[in-house]
DNA sequence: GTCTATACAGGGATAGAC
DNA sequence: GTCTATCCCTGTATAGAC
């Protein structure tokens, strides 16, 4: 959005320091979070000094804040295109989910900035724009499976929003723990997201259960 | 462990004041996280001097390291009490699922510390311990899950991996978005962990789709 | 808008009396 | 083992020149 005006920035770098300043802290409070992270650092890889921070934001909290809120706008944005898929719903579930989980695993800074501010409880920061990006996302989830439900493609004993937290919940999973996953041999998808979004679509359908399975019985 | 030499101890109260720093430790490191907690607040909450922390623990670190380790620690005994179980399959993944969410609910500081530890990416801190918590009890689990599928109670093509991926990652799901999840009122399960783990289950087992269920074909 | 210089508070850590 | 007093550094934030 607004970005008509960049048109007439040829001569003159003006807003650019805002802008790495802005890139900067986003690096850095993603990676180590607000506390760890010192303006002198900030200052630093921005190329800028110190005191030009403070004529661009009032405060190292106001300049995480700025941080937290674009980052959060940016993610419900990119979420928000996951939703119109056309299919099966069983290629429809799994491309939703890899579609999410590509999305975190391709911006993992930011992804992390989010979650630990979700994980932060009570401070006097980003943490209700991280629980809107959440709960819009949950929301956003839950309605589109209820959808599915009344056209019968779900049971219509299962709870929309427990599919939707099985969803989220194995994302973050795969998300948190990939690092640890991966000093397993014989997790065969800790390396390969593609393949997980699939395994988790299979069971989420099928259940995990032996039986006489038959299959589709009587598609729509 | 070693709780034999607490015999003797009437007369005075020493080792006392390295116990109170510890927990205030603790609460406050869980609460706030590792740079957002000062000595000084630590020394006032446990009740002593800001140098006497100096004389229990090398450094802030050093407290830091121990509170994490002994959290982890305590974590996974309390876990791996919950694998014992006996009965139907389904009966035990739902007992296992819902033991380990109340866990988790019940240490809610002290989840709170390991959860963000693992989100902690490459500091110089307890990142090994929680990864070792998380690590082991994800493997146990999938053990037990592999045991099952030899004696047929779960899908051959299912990967016993990735079902302990659902279950933990529906059980941290739950934990961290909690308070989120309460400001949806058609939300059922919101305050209620039993039911959650209920319909994990259930899920878990049975599947999202609709289709001709033959309960308990020929069970066993 | 950007800088240098500086103010001032609070951090972790130490010395040494008791 | 516990304290008071202190050191030194780094943190955020401001003043004022350019």
């Amino acid at each position: 959005m607004a970005s008509i005006t960049a048109a007439t920035e040829t001569t003159h770098t003006s807003g650019d320091a805002a802008a790495r300043i802005r890139a900067a802290a986003e690096a850095l409070f993603a990676k180590h979070g607000f506390d760890a992270v010192s303006l002198n650092a900030i200052a630093e890889r921005a190329g800028v000094s110190k005191a030009n921070i403070f004529h661009h934001f009032k405060s190292k909290h106001d300049l995480y804040l700025t941080v937290v809120r674009t980052a959060c706008e940016n993610s419900a944005e990119r979420l928000q295109g996951l939703s119109g898929e056309s299919g099966a719903f069983a290629q429809r579930l799994e491309t939703y989910a890899h579609g999410m989980l590509a999305d975190m695993l391709g911006h993992g800074e930011v992804s992390r900035l989010i979650l630990r501010e979700l994980l932060s409880n009570g401070e006097q920061r980003g943490q209700e724009f991280a629980e809107k990006v959440f709960g819009e996302n949950f929301a956003r989830l839950v309605a589109t499976l209820r959808h599915a439900q009344t056209r019968g493609e779900l049971r219509s004993d299962a709870d929309p929003a427990m599919i939707a937290a099985l969803l989220i919940g194995a994302n973050v999973f795969f998300f948190e723990a990939r690092a640890v996953l991966r000093h397993f041999p014989d997790v065969a998808f800790a390396r390969d997201p593609k393949l997980y979004s699939r395994m988790l679509a299979d069971i989420l359908l099928r259940g995990v259960l032996e039986k006489p399975t038959t299959k589709n019985p009587a598609d729509k």
